[in-house]
DNA sequence: ATGAAAAATGCAAGCGCTTACATAACGACT
DNA sequence: AGTCGTTATGTAAGCGCTTGCATTTTTCAT
């Protein structure tokens, strides 16, 4: 045994079955080259010692890690909770590990937790979105990292990516809204720099607008961040104008509930005295009174293929597809016709 | 420069900047060893290389990683978010980086993930509760490998403990409860076998109705995992009783979430007709209608002391003391007294 | 039995970094 | 100018593992 109070190297193992530590590496890496005796030797040399293979030692040797890094931009709500656990299942399934970690929607810690994760030697990225420094992309490629988009579908991204078009579904819930008779629309958007999501739910909605030949003047734009506190009181804003809009589009569930919140906390009626509608489709969208009629997006099925396509693009070396996932709009109690109509 | 595609390495960046390896090495590790007229060569060096330092390399080298494991039981709903941010933030202060895994409350991957994080070099670990098998504090002793526990303060842990004392919480808030008038009292706990914190709460309610002299037969428990699905099970179990209790205790505030939806599609008032409690106080306690009445944790708090504890115990080798933090109950909307009283 | 192919094992060279130790460079005093 | 104490830098030995290649053992057809 080694050093007391340290754990056990391959070395000790090989010495307690009396092997060379290539035999013992491959008895735990290739448990077929190496013949039965000896791998039952080995294996209680093991358990005796409670032996861990060192992982950075592997890395080093091996020059690969199984891991893929992902970084999201918040943990802090479950926006992207469903889809990365799928994303993290499949990769299991395959042997990887997955490293996550969280940009805060901020451009430089996404870039520097990008640079961690690959110092840490992740094989594969997964990143969330589009938009960043174009020099990120350089690196990537410089340093022969593979990478994935997802959450966001553009047919000519820099790299490939699994999403849906979070343009057309907005347009497509704002065309529905517009059907409906509203007229003055209100938007609760994300923080658009830096956040192609945002920016093109935002582009969704103003493409509706024109369809339906509404004026530009009757949509009311506000950005904030992603946060309850922020939606209730980019409500509030929103409602105290002179003739305050009768629905209000948010650009994701989070701030649909605190709008929503805010309404209540107001007296007023959802969606009697305004319509409110979310992003995402996430939990918290059943659970809030009423119920929020959102975009749903397919976290689960976009986390599983990601996961599929970013093992693809690893063992075969190959550039990786892409894919266009579908959303729909799920009715339920917060979208209704306006009170004046 | 190295090989083509693959991350530039210390020797590239002494080779471009005239120096020797451990003077590169010096002037990102330890900057005020080396002259400035160097050092500014070897950053100029680093920056037109886009260096990164191998962090494999670097955790064999210097034998510690400046990594922090923490092992929480779910990363699905909200319950450890909080004091997990704090944590990090304490850490990230002090130069520590933080590698989160959930063990999804099963005990056997908690164990698979704690080998996992000692593998991959971290130099201390977080785990949530007391109870796990023994054999893995044994472990922890053998690899030298300091560890915390947060969340459940117990005097006599295996482990220094940062928490609070859940039996003592769970205990004031059933006493309250009894004190409004409750008799018939159900309790919606999480699944309680290798989980301290759940057994202790259960047990807290237990102590306060012994001290009231209420008939154990008037205390109905069901063990659920903690998802929202299943408080709403339960609930609907626990009212489909003949004489259904007036009062719900549940073992965290997601269960109690699941519950009042429940009673909501029942068509039953909270508190009107029965009263629902959670625990944990996380923001969704909040939102909810009724907002529910809970016992507040001190989240942040208890995530920051864990984590300059443990920093303590990794920097100056000493044992880590450990600290009991208050809890108070949150009265909000969801709790009255009974109605035939 | 015998030899050649196949299978199992051992040997040893790194992987990219840190760090004790050795050496060189620099000043500040006689 | 010569000496010594500092300070800056270089040298090289690993850290624990994987893996190509060399070597030994087994297998099996003849």
């Amino acid at each position: 045994m080694s050093k007391l109070g340290s754990a056990p190297t391959l070395d000790d193992v090989a010495k307690l079955a009396g092997v060379s530590t290539a035999t013992v590496s491959r008895c735990l890496n290739n448990p077929d080259q190496v013949v039965k005796a000896t791998r039952q030797r080995v294996q209680s040399a093991v358990d005796a010692l409670g032996y861990m293979p060192n992982f950075a030692a592997r890395v080093m040797a091996a020059k690969r890690s199984s891991t893929i890094g992902a970084i999201i931009p918040t943990m802090e709500n479950a926006i992207f909770a469903r889809g990365l656990q799928a994303f993290q299942e499949e990769l299991h399934q395959h042997g990887y590990t997955l490293l996550v970690s969280s940009s805060a929607y901020k451009p430089e810690i996404e870039e520097e937790q990008i640079k961690t994760l690959v110092a840490r030697g992740a094989d594969g990225l997964l990143l969330i979105g589009h938009d960043r420094n174009p020099q990120i992309y350089e690196n990537l490629e410089r340093w022969n990292i593979p990478a994935l988009v997802a959450w966001s579908y553009l047919p000519d991204g820099q790299l490939p990516c699994i999403g849906f078009d979070n343009r057309a579904a907005m347009a497509e819930l704002a065309n529905r809204v517009i059907g409906l008779g509203h007229r003055r629309i209100g938007v609760i958007s994300g923080i658009s720099a830096g956040n192609d999501r945002a920016r093109l739910r935002i582009e969704g909605v103003q493409d509706a607008v024109r369809q339906n030949d509404l004026a530009l003047s009757d949509l009311t734009i506000i950005e904030t961040p992603y946060e309850i506190e922020n939606g209730a009181a980019a409500f509030s804003g929103l409602m105290a104008q002179d003739m305050p809009p009768t629905a209000i589009l948010c650009g994701n569930d989070v701030l649909a509930v605190g709008a929503l919140h805010r309404a209540q906390e107001m007296g007023l009626n959802v969606p009697g005295d305004v319509s409110i509608t979310g992003f995402d489709d996430i939990e918290l969208a059943r659970i809030v009174t009423p119920r929020l009629t959102t975009v749903h997006v397919p976290h689960r099925e976009m986390g599983r293929r990601a996961a599929s396509e970013l093992i693809g693009m690893l063992e075969n070396q190959a550039g990786g597809s892409g894919k266009r996932l579908d959303t729909r709009i799920v009715e339920r109690q917060s979208l209704g016709p306006p009170a004046d109509s």
